[in-house]
DNA sequence: TACTATTTACGAATCATTCTTAATTAGAAC
DNA sequence: GTTCTAATTAAGAATGATTCGTAAATAGTA
């Protein structure tokens, strides 16, 4: 787990003002779970810090994905979630619940990397690759079914 | 190329009503390039029919997506972009300008497949795998750079 | 302790998208 | 060709996520 030492130094690390609302918005993605939306990390946070802004938190949310302590997922949906997972990774999406799963595996990142180095693509760099894994989880993880 | 009487085909073949705006939507994103937004495509069928409200566009999509004739691309921005291919692929995504391109690859559908046949995901079903090939272009497909 | 550039609080503004309702119309039945 | 009706569209209001604006607060430096 990560505890508010190196939460503080990742933030200082890059040069940032270390405040509150930055240190709460960051333990609170590596906290909650199933990659969170600025509104899952807001109500987070007000549990502890009723008067946090909304504003706040997606600047904050902002200014974390800037410096690359956070990147953003995006989804089919129209609400962004974060990740604070930062090594090169993929997902996996569930059509029938809103869980997003990480998937880790460095003998398909090989492969991958492999296969790129062989077949250039005409007029591109690749800088990375990530995967959408669609389908569905046999045994759902979370309550928030859809419809 | 494909004309209006297989566009016609396609909507009729999915037991929808053929309307003009049905058409022209479908046409347009056959027309337009780089997986146009929903108001590319409004700006687009404007042109010849000025009267053609927003919220029709977006419900002739939203029918066009549930009936597979379309289909949602995803991006970073929180505007939806449209496809009008069906068969498997992938997208290069530029960092730099907002132009996506497809990319087809048998062999790397077939590697992946191999790959997951081999390397089943506990607890999960794969339907599809999509790759974000994140990059960018050397000589840029289009004037919309960013700030 | 004081200073100042940065950051936050607060809510208004924006922008993509969805919803509502009455009017229109495609396709079926005659 | 006419009639009928369920499906579709027009028009713009409503919604919901996100961004913006500005005055007040504050982290880090001196």
């Amino acid at each position: 787990m990560i505890d508010r030492l190196k939460i503080r130094n990742l933030i200082s690390g890059k040069g940032l003002k270390v405040t509150p609302q930055r240190m709460r918005v960051l333990e609170a993605i590596y906290l909650l779970d199933n990659h969170p939306t600025a509104e899952n990390i807001l109500e987070y946070i007000r549990r502890n810090d009723p008067n946090i802004g909304y504003g706040t938190v997606y600047k904050v949310l902002e200014t974390l994905v800037e410096h690359n302590l956070i990147v953003k997922v995006k989804t089919e949906k129209d609400v962004m979630r974060y990740d604070g997972i930062l090594e090169n990774h993929h997902h996996l999406y569930c059509k029938q619940c809103d869980y997003i799963e990480d998937y880790h595996n460095e003998k398909l990142d090989k492969l991958l990397t492999d296969f790129f180095h062989e077949n250039e693509i005409d007029n591109f760099i690749i800088e990375d690759i990530k995967l959408s894994i669609n389908g569905n989880f046999i045994i759902h993880k979370n309550k928030q079914h859809e419809s």
